[in-house]
DNA sequence: CTGGCTGCAAATCTTTTGCATCCTG
DNA sequence: CAGGATGCAAAAGATTTGCAGCCAG
């Protein structure tokens, strides 16, 4: 949690839940994952301080917000870039960290100045591979 | 449009209709984008309708749901494999007809079947660039 | 004919916002 | 003490669903 000082951000105790629980999270976990997992500690505490400190953090890169899933949006406390491993089934995602080197020639870059790249693997994991 | 027709869909003048706007349509349309456009020839049709068809085709094969805008769902008629250049600014899809080779050690996959894989590009338009 | 499709409205789910109050820096 | 943060409720978007009537195969 200590990493998350220098962002300048006012630490409030709903901030620090929120922060600790996310710190080594690898669950990538929903707004509402995580609201309800503070709500055991903080049952006062509402959707609108969640989605306010996951924006500030986000902003100031604090998380990572993923659109891998359809339905909703994930959020990830590891911003070092890494890419994701996804099934297709149970929807679990897990984190990849290597680096791809995309060789991408000048003329499909269609002059954008490329900033960076996510890459998402889709298949079926093992338990989904026996229970189907 | 000739394509659609083995995918066993019932051909309503709405599907025609829906299928001849997706049909080389490389705007990556949402629900919306594409109830708005039906409007105009059948002011009548509805969400639900939108919503059906997309699902259907989308399970079919028909058409890939993308998950790359935060804040909605994207369609895309092109359903071979390709990868999309995203503005960061304006939001702009685009997309990238290359192949990419991505070797995967054994150990990172998990053990998952890997069926496939997308590669997001982050990056800043020329448009925007010259407008910041 | 008949099961799938349409249209409409209501419901659901996620995310955002307004505002009065609170509290960290 | 000021400006940012919180909590609550209401609003806004996107998507889903229930259901009666309709029509393509």
């Amino acid at each position: 949690m200590e990493k998350y000082k220098h962002l300048g951000l006012k630490l409030t105790p709903q901030r620090l839940a929120i922060l600790s629980y996310l710190d080594g999270n690898k669950e990538h976990p929903s707004a509402e994952d995580i609201y309800k997992a503070m709500s055991k500690d903080f049952p006062t505490m509402s959707f609108a301080t969640v989605y306010n400190t996951l924006e500030t953090l986000r902003d100031k890169g604090g998380v990572l917000e993923l659109t891998i899933d359809p339905n909703k949006k994930r959020y990830d406390p590891n911003t070092a870039a890494h890419h994701h491993l996804i099934c297709m089934k149970c929807k679990r995602i897990i984190d990849i960290h290597k680096e791809f080197s995309l060789n991408i020639p000048d003329e499909m870059t269609e002059g954008f100045d490329l900033v960076g790249n996510h890459v998402e693997l889709y298949g079926i994991c093992p338990k989904c591979k026996k229970s189907s």
